[in-house]
DNA sequence: TTACGTGCAAATAATTTGCAGTCCC
DNA sequence: GGGACTGCAAATTATTTGCACGTAA
């Protein structure tokens, strides 16, 4: 069984080139993304492979660096023909980001964002499209790390820059 | 002429801070925050002047600079014995937003800050208490700010240094 | 006077929870 | 087989909206 078809789409083509995987833990694209890889991944994470925690792995990891909410994801799923509940995903999305799988990204809006890209990075936001894109890594913006305050440590540093399309 | 601009920038880190004299009797305070500066102000906003916003105003200017909740804002308002019903606070907020009395702040969680600072500053976010507090300026993180992206120029930039009590 | 504001309650939106039934190990 | 997992619906939270009534200008 494959799911090739079209699955996710919304995200806009590409402002920025895309595959910043300066991360490299991820694998592929095209070719396909192991299925039994997967199994052995969430079993290591302690996760048993359920029907729907596979195909929202395959969902959100089976191509480039992704930045989902659990609505798009709910979508996505039942377009594929591979639906689970909005409680399951976000169920999964938060055990996925618990093990370390993913990562919040908070803007503005009460929606939550999942990124696929666990490594430290930050983002563009449209405001006007509610698009994230990743900020590639040459761009990196942050001087240094602030000193925390008195019995504080820091945890990260997110830095989101709020884009709007030039009027002209 | 302004109308105590300078009151947007005071850096007040505390968190609970000063003893609030001119606070729980809002009338004729001659000391912090004149009362008809207020009345000219909204009118200068386009807004009326209302017992109500006269009050908010008061709650979230008079002291040093703040992030308040709308929640927040509502208790606060209900012992200082001006309540406002919840929908006013929230149209307020965001009226304030609007004319650029105030700024909204996005941290994690469901809940929308909202921040009397609205100069360009960054925050510090304890993850565990739920609190933001302002990195003072000298600390100030970013080195640049990124290219914006063919067709996009930037709106701002947003740092949130996420903390977390140290250990031990 | 009268358009702008306010309060309340009902409406949304996003996310969580309770629990009976399912499925993985 | 038993506990982890899922789905559904009801519950929560944060915020918005509709609308009758109040009030600043």
């Amino acid at each position: 069984m494959r799911f090739k078809g079209n699955m996710l789409q919304m995200q806009q083509p590409s402002i920025e080139g895309n595959p910043t995987q300066a991360n490299t833990k991820m694998h592929s694209v095209s070719s396909g993304y192991p299925w039994r890889d997967v199994r052995t991944k969430l079993r290591k994470m302690g996760l048993r492979s359920t029907r729907q925690r596979l195909a929202l792995d395959f969902m959100l990891f089976g191509k480039g660096d992704r930045h989902v909410t659990a609505e798009m994801l709910y979508e996505e799923a039942v377009k594929a023909k591979m639906p689970a509940s909005l409680a399951t995903i976000y169920n999964t999305l938060h055990q996925f980001t618990d093990v370390g799988l993913l990562r919040q990204v908070a803007v503005d809006g009460s929606k939550t964002y999942f990124d696929t890209n666990v490594s430290q990075h930050h983002h563009f936001f449209i405001e006007s499209e509610n698009d994230l894109v990743d900020i590639p890594h040459s761009e990196v913006a942050v001087g240094r790390t602030p000193t925390a305050p008195e019995g504080y440590e820091v945890v990260r540093v997110d830095v989101v820059v709020r884009l709007r399309r030039k009027s002209r």
